[in-house]
RNA sequence: GCGCCUGUAGCUCAGUAGGAUAGAGCGUCGGAUUCCUAAUCCGAAGGUCACAGGUUCGAAUCCUGUCAGGCGUACCA
């Protein structure tokens, strides 16, 4: 139901409500009728009038009729079921006021920062981070749909423990010189794979000697002080890695606006802002005895504190660690303030990279800024609204990070920033088998094994796209023998980007992917490639018929076609129409529950639809001028909105299957 | 222990702030290709919505309890 129809119908209930039985009405909610031959739209409202009425609801809804029958755009209003108001729509009318964008939802003019993909870089990205870029870049896009001013950020963390173990597996474990790594890393091996190894294998290098872990912590504050060697090792890996990555997601097309260096964070001295300011809230405070002795940590306790109990060491979280370094808590803590706006320093920023069509992603920097235009640079930061996509195991630090917001500046700063939390993907022990790791008799019984980058256990991004790819490849030259290779690959890219996007966003984010190889490549049924193929065939009809996919001819005298159409058509075309016309208070409803799974299943169910009506009609073909007009408006609706909907989620439409 | 999440068809999952007969995909079985591409479509079989109470005109959905599983509770992120 769109918008304004809808919020006409609200207040005529409403006023009608409040006239007859007295009653202040709160959010009125409309429900789509189990079948679409009950109308487009159905109000249980009379239900919870029956018990203040003291009427049956029945009743209620007759004595309501009349108030919804006058609506401008309302045709008639039935009463259903046990008391159901059921509303039919002038559907000529309804047709050219959504084509003419009188239904469109407006944006509210704030900025909405929305920060994902946050890939450690230290080595290549896994299938974990397809779905947070995933479900990230569709948010982003769905935001933009209704008008937002978003900008994308992804925050880079390039001081952690996680390049530093790289750091010390190049320089301790393969005794590398700088300029050994330079020559890997230009070298024909892939960086980021040569990393992921590495990586695996510095874990069972401390594992071999505990004292090793003493190097890990002196290469991390090394980085973090940008002493040699570790420092500037550490800075050319982030960024090497940094623009693997984003190689990698340009593949689903997935781009940034902004690159936040934790680095600069540190060297800008946002941190030790931050932390004066935490100092000065005491909203930390230095431990003097116990596990945490010499650390500045938060309180991280729920709830009223009871004074007779001493606080443990469990309700603290450790936000300085005892040898000066901070934690990835205290640097969030300074990001977000400045995300938000609300804390006094300001970055540097240059150009990093270029994308083919000439959009650049924006770096923070701290070093001397290059005479780059000041007017060129676009305004970042400063955020109204605030969205952190990241996985829910960070629940808990995250929670901290928004204590500190709140303490730092206010309840309602916390408010602003939201955990857009979702679940992990992981792996099915028969995956695990299948990639060559051994699986204990305890993993065994589990259900699904964690993705674990430590042990180099996990599905590469691109290894799951190339995957695809060839799969698509293979099928395709059945299909379409006569394309030329380069053709038959550039399809191929598509189609495998589709799966992937699709695969990603399909499951609701609270549910954990059990990553299984058959699963994710399908091609039939619940997947991308389906939803592609429903739009490839939409547009060969309409090139055949040979009309501008891009525009809707709506007959005249729309009402009149369908009353002089069969019954069972008449149904089956309105029912394709106006459930594509769903596609803008879905979006609306993915925005407002954060969830743009239902962006996904919105398109499933309208291909599936589309699908079975272009099996059952022919439109090409058929003589019958009002037939064809009426058919051919389904396909055309079907096109704009379905084609639009795979753009929100970033599933591009192929030249052909 | 405490906190968060999950439990719906053989399997994987939907179910849009309580609504009409609980839906898809895969798998199984049976059909459809002289006609806009069969990566498609049509049909069939398949359910104690984990369990027990409660609230309500109405519960898969809200509340309480129980059971089962996962995650978190790090000087990793």
């Amino acid at each position: 139901m769109q918008q304004g129809i809808h919020h006409r119908l609200e207040r005529a209930l409403r006023d009608a409500v409040k006239k007859l039985y007295d009653v202040e009405l709160g959010d009125v909610v409309s429900k789509r009728p189990p079948k679409p031959s009950l109308g487009d739209a159905a109000f249980p409202i009379a239900f919870d009038l029956a018990r203040k009425a003291k009427l049956a609801p029945r009743k209620i809804a007759e004595a309501l009729v009349p108030a919804l029958s006058g609506v401008a755009g309302v045709d008639r209003v039935e009463v259903a079921g046990a008391g159901y108001l059921n509303v039919f729509l002038e559907r000529g009318g309804f047709v050219s006021s959504y084509l003419a964008g009188d239904e469109a939802p407006t944006a509210t003019s704030d900025k909405v920062i929305v920060e994902h993909t946050n890939i450690n870089p230290n080595k290549a990205a896994h299938i974990g981070h397809l779905r947070n870029a995933a479900l990230g870049d569709t948010f982003v896009r769905a935001l933009r749909y209704r008008g937002e001013n978003v900008e994308v950020q992804n925050y880079i963390d390039d001081t952690g423990v996680q390049v530093a173990d790289v750091v010390v597996g190049f320089l301790h474990l393969e005794h590398k010189s700088f300029e050994d790594v330079k020559a890997i890393a230009e070298g024909d091996e892939r960086f980021d794979y040569v990393c992921w190894d590495l990586y695996a294998r510095v874990s069972d290098y401390y594992a071999e000697d505990r004292d090793r872990t003493r190097l890990r912590e002196n290469t991390l504050k090394a980085i973090e002080e940008n002493t040699e060697p570790e420092g500037p090792l550490g800075a050319y890996i982030a960024e090497r890695i940094v623009r693997c990555h984003l190689a990698t997601m340009e593949r689903i097309d997935v781009r940034y606006d902004l690159l936040p260096w934790e680095s600069d964070i540190l060297r800008l001295h946002f941190w030790e802002r931050a932390f004066e300011l935490l100092k000065e809230k005491q909203a930390i405070r230095l431990s003097s005895q116990g596990k945490n002795v010499g650390c500045w940590v938060m309180d991280a306790s729920d709830g009223d504190p009871d004074p007779k109990e001493d606080r443990t060491e469990e309700d603290e979280k450790v936000i300085v660690r005892s040898n000066g370094t901070v934690t990835y808590v205290g640097k969030d803590i300074a990001y977000q303030m400045w995300k938000l706006g609300l804390l006094d320093r300001q970055f540097g920023f240059e150009r990093f990279h270029t994308y083919d069509d000439g959009q650049t992603v924006w770096s923070t920097t701290s070093a001397t800024p290059a005479p780059t235009q000041a007017d060129e640079i676009p305004s970042f930061g400063e955020g109204q609204r605030v969205y952190n996509v990241i996985d829910v195991r960070q629940a808990y630090l995250q929670d901290i990070v928004q204590r500190g917001v709140a303490l730092l500046a206010s309840e309602s700063a916390r408010e602003r920033s939201h955990h857009f939390s979702y679940e992990m993907v992981a792996l099915t022990p028969a995956t695990c088998r299948e990639l060559g790791f051994p699986v204990s008799p305890e993993e065994e019984s589990k259900p699904y094994l964690e993705v674990s980058g430590r042990r180099g256990l996990g599905v590469k991004a691109d290894d799951l796209l190339q995957a695809l790819e060839d799969k698509a490849v293979s099928k395709g030259m059945k299909r379409n023998a006569e394309l030329h290779a380069d053709e038959q690959r550039i399809i191929a890219q598509t189609i495998a980007r589709g799966a992937v996007r699709y695969f990603m966003i399909k499951y609701t984010k609270n549910k954990v992917i059990a990553f299984d190889f058959e699963e994710a490549l399908a091609f039939d049924g619940d997947s991308g490639p389906y939803l592609q193929y429903a739009a490839v065939r939409a547009a060969k009809i309409l090139e055949k018929v040979d009309v501008d996919p891009t525009q809707v001819s709506v007959p005249e005298s729309l009402d009149e076609c369908f009353v002089s159409l069969d019954p069972d058509e008449a149904e089956d075309v309105w029912a394709l129409v106006f459930g594509a016309a769903e596609l803008a208070s879905v979006v609306e409803a993915v925005v407002r529950t954060e969830e743009p799974a239902h962006l996904a299943h919105f398109a499933l169910a309208l291909a599936q639809q589309f699908n079975g009506f272009y099996h059952r009609y022919h439109i090409a073909g058929e003589p019958d001028e009002t037939k064809r007009a009426l058919r051919l408006l389904a396909v055309q609706m079907f096109y704009r909105e379905h084609t639009t909907a795979l753009e929100l989620m970033g599933i591009p439409v192929p030249a052909r299957m």
